[in-house]
DNA sequence: TTGTACGCGTTATCAT
DNA sequence: ATGATAACGCGTACAA
């Protein structure tokens, strides 16, 4: 890859010269534009927006820092996310880290590197965010403590009511929670709106928290429910597994919501229904931080419900 | 984010004392340099790695650049080649594409970056690599067509081979095939080395082109098999779930094998076996390409095959 | 119509 | 021990 200054060379012109042919502005014969756009192609020239970036002090890159990657509603999210740049001119590159402490190392230096803005996908709501960014970050799903940055979320009371609400509607009254042991904002909020749905309705919340191994067996033995409102499709799909290898007839027995409506778990099965994830207004919202807004601009939508077999 | 001239004239100093200061290679005072390091930290100042690039032409980047981010063989495998880079000292990062039109627009910007490295996941066989990358380029399970890139990819031949032999190991005798309809080399040859091991056998090889919709009730009830080997463990976790739909056991009934490995489906359930897709074998040989290795280094490990209830 | 000079933030080399 | 200067590749302002 030449550089503009080679490529004038080449030419047998100044880099301005070169300049003004590659941007087209004018001030230029005919002639030697057509000499120096065609040498560049030629060579297949490029800009360097490094080099352009450290000029002009502006970069449309956009650096999402993550956790991990096995994570469909991760993947999912990020496409969209990407998606969404992508139209507004703008690149979102994406970096998996194993641990907090390399989730600081990676923010501080794409920091240094002044990309246009970050997208920080904490791993609980403990991670201290790195002081001195001076762009627009947003982190989603757990909150960042320190440093100032946008927590873009929907509401996960609402997601968590709305099952309970959804079953209840289906006839079920015994309905369990099976969720992570997470300090997570999405983990506690979605549990508390279940919980607090529940008891709204003269019900008793019942939480299974998943650890190593699945020991929703033993909770449904000790617990009879009728419906499982699962934190995330991957839960769900363990649940239904778990279940029907235990001869429990879903949904006939027992009613199984997920959430997420990730395509690469909720195309496996219509026996699990889904609280759809509002990816695109996330996204949508992630680019008005990226415009310069400070907060929400438009209202979370409302849980939507995919229904299946019911 | 300062800059280090701004850092300079903070401690009243120039450039090039401050950089002696932060690289720490003598030639400067005790009292000059402890300054210089304590109003460094407090501005929380950091070398602009966009900037050295520029000035050393070396970069620390190595940019991936894949088809779609929803598939989980492709974040088990991006995650394992970014740690592998990361211990040595480099980035990875990570840019999904919609299109292989916009994965040629990526890879011509990050080639104009001037990045270490690239790692190229093409949706098939017949991606035209983009001219002119003087970089070390690799790509994984389909081969670039044009450039020069490096072709990294296992013995899928042996990969299909293996699975016949597993079953006949097992006593099965009608093995199908479960794969996708697509110009890609780990498609094509693992299919071939499927089909070449059947017939060495005796068998006759059978193999099921996944589409839209799900049509595996219907072959089977059209060709009597005993064993399934399904290109990943997605489209085996799929089969496992249609096959428990029509009252059909598995394993004992049907046995199915998958491949890949990948944790989100296989910790599922342990119904299917599976075989061990490389991970790390292949990240070490992409580290080997960055490295300025023109090919493979090492053989391609023997398939192994994670065996589950049989 | 074209060339020149400067600055972005580094690092490296030379001179003081 | 420290400062000045050049260079990386680009864009822009100004001079010719």
């Amino acid at each position: 890859m030449i550089s503009s200054l080679e490529l004038a060379k080449l030419c047998g012109v100044s880099q301005g010269t070169v300049d003004r042919a590659l941007h087209g502005r004018g001030g230029i014969s005919q002639q030697t534009q057509k000499i120096i756009l065609e040498t560049a192609a030629l060579h297949g020239y490029r800009a360097n927006p490094a080099a352009r970036e450290l000029m002009t002090g502006q970069s449309r890159i956009v650096a999402a820092v993550i956790p991990q990657l096995n994570s469909a509603f991760l993947m999912d999210l990020a496409g969209i996310v990407k998606s969404v740049l992508y139209q507004a001119g703008l690149h979102l590159i994406i970096t998996p880290t194993d641990t907090p402490a390399e989730m600081t190392e990676l923010i501080t230096e794409f920091a240094a590197r002044r990309c246009r803005a970050m997208l920080i996908i904490p791993h609980d709501d403990g991670f201290m965010l790195p002081a001195g960014l001076d762009m627009p970050a947003a982190s989603f799903l757990s909150r960042c403590k320190g440093g100032k940055s946008v927590f873009l979320h929907t509401d996960e009371k609402a997601n968590g009511a709305a099952a309970v609400d959804y079953f209840i509607s289906q006839g079920r009254r015994n309905i369990a929670h099976i969720t992570y042991d997470r300090p997570s904002h999405a983990v506690r909020e979605r549990a508390a709106g279940y919980s607090e749905n529940m008891r709204k309705h003269g019900l008793k919340p019942q939480i299974l928290i998943v650890k190593d191994q699945s020991c929703l067996p033993e909770f449904i033995k000790n617990n009879p429910v009728d419906a499982l409102f699962c934190h995330n499709d991957w839960l769900a799909l363990n649940a239904l597994r778990t279940l029907e290898q235990h001869g429990i007839k879903v949904p006939q027995d027992i009613s199984i919501l997920g959430m997420d409506n990730s395509p690469l778990f909720t195309s496996l099965c219509d026996e699990i229904s889904t609280i759809q994830y509002p990816f695109e207004w996330l996204a949508g919202e992630f680019l008005a931080v990226v415009s310069g807004s400070h907060g929400q601009t438009t209202p979370a939508p409302t849980p939507n419900i995919i229904k299946r077999r019911t």
